[in-house]
DNA sequence: TTGACAGGCAAGTGGGCACTTGCCTATCAT
DNA sequence: ATGATAGGCAAGTGCCCACTTGCCTGTCAA
């Protein structure tokens, strides 16, 4: 999971799919490109998805040729239980 | 900071301080060996502890010939805040 | 049914990063 | 002063990872 988060343009992938869950691959390869700049081939974004799918990070579920993509930020809480803030 | 996380040996050095704060690099070095097994150089270890600082999970303060090191969790907070959990 | 659309598979490449190696500086005790 | 201890600097190496390239599969509309 940490290494999914290492690279900035999965961080940038989370931050769309905070904006509008449910999105496919071509659509986030729009946004990305539209709202960040990010000129990266379809394969590219498709590998990101599958990392972060791997880290948990992302639920997907199929319908017909569409593959929507979901976040699921419940792995992050791992982050917080494991070095907690001392007040 | 995503990247000083992204390391397996970054952070397991964050749970030692966890467990002790204010370790020298000598004494990390050696609870890194005996707890974790983790055998690497003086300098490898060095090396993470700069990235660590960098990215502003670890502070130092000099005293005479020792150099302490000091957990700094508020940089996580960024996470919980960017990608909010959605109850 | 055939073309367009959404996505998948796999090999190859280049750059960054973790780690080593070798040597140097600074502080302290004896 | 001199050896030991704590740490720093910098070049070199090997490997992993992000990205590309090329081609293939599956789904839907006309």
């Amino acid at each position: 999971m940490f290494k999914a988060l290492a690279d900035p343009t999965r961080r940038t992938i989370l931050d769309e799919l905070t904006d509008r869950d449910g999105q496919t691959l071509f659509e986030l390869c729009a946004r990305l490109l539209m709202k960040h700049g990010i000129d990266s081939t379809r394969q590219a974004i498709s590998q990101h998805l599958d990392v972060l799918e791997g880290a948990g990070l992302v639920r997907v579920k199929r319908d017909g040729r569409y593959k929507f993509h979901y976040l699921d930020t419940s792995p992050l809480k791992e982050i917080a239980d494991r070095w907690p803030s001392r007040d």
